[in-house]
DNA sequence: TAACCTTGGCTATTGCACATAGCAATCCAT
DNA sequence: ATGGATTGCTATGTGCAATAGCCAAGGTTA
């Protein structure tokens, strides 16, 4: 069956991600976690008392999306809110949630591993340059 | 602000994908349009007949999510579906469905030249490969 | 100080893409 | 001819993101 999309990049790109993203989502579900979690853990765990809408911006994530992701990863016993000024909050992890992303941080790099060997050798170092054009300014 | 992100390639794929997605879903909006609506249009054209099953594997979409996508383009005129034997139907493009897709052809082409020509040239030509290593069996 | 605009966190709702489970009719192979 | 697989479908749930609006708390300027 002919199939027209196979010479579309674009096409490329979508099926690549989701597959990548399916596969990296099966690995994570056993620690409870999300894909959006691991995110936001590790950027947490990089800038302890990030705020909400700050860790937002990072993630390209709504302000309001943020609130059940939050929640969620709150009510896990990974993170704590602190109130900063009466209106921001502070966030940082947990004993807990660093021990948790400790874990995850083994089954990231086995996956990024995995994905990037993945792509033949002659193509491997350019990829992230290249997807990294396509989407920061 | 620290981000821990930046050096993952599967955070940069996840990232490059939905900034394009968005990109092409706001210029195809216009037509009337959905991004998968696009893909079943072309790979419907490129094989008259095909069944919705097909289809569905084509595109690695499941069969109980064909359902709506092909009401909604056969509602929209662009799309017949004639009975084969009794089980299985096929699908063929209206002349409405054929010109939509004329012009949609024009928004992807130039879609798709602007997204290969974000990537710088030296990394150019690897993007598509790289990808294709990542879904393809 | 008072008025104003902006920001931060939140609720509520919606849309899209995708998944699973189950069903009835049809077909195909042994 | 019976049993298994396939087709199209309904119904439902999930992950992620978008929008509109609310309220309280900052910041800025007059």
């Amino acid at each position: 069956m002919k199939d027209p999309l196979l010479d579309l990049p674009g096409y490329s790109l979508r099926r690549a991600a989701s597959a990548m993203m399916a596969e990296f989502a099966a690995r994570i579900e056993p620690l409870g976690l999300r894909i959006a979690d691991v995110s936001a853990l590790l950027v947490i765990e990089a800038n302890p008392g990030v705020t909400a809408s700050q860790l937002g911006r990072a993630l390209d994530i709504q302000r309001a999306n943020m609130v059940p992701l939050l929640n969620r990863i709150e009510d896990a016993g990974l993170l704590t809110r602190r109130p900063l000024d009466g209106k921001s909050h502070s966030l940082h992890l947990t004993e807990a949630g660093a021990s948790k992303l400790a874990t995850a941080r083994i089954t990231i790099a086995t996956f990024e591993d995995w994905l990037v060997h993945r792509v033949p050798a002659e193509h491997r170092a350019h990829l992230k340059p290249a997807l990294d054009a396509l989407w920061r300014d």
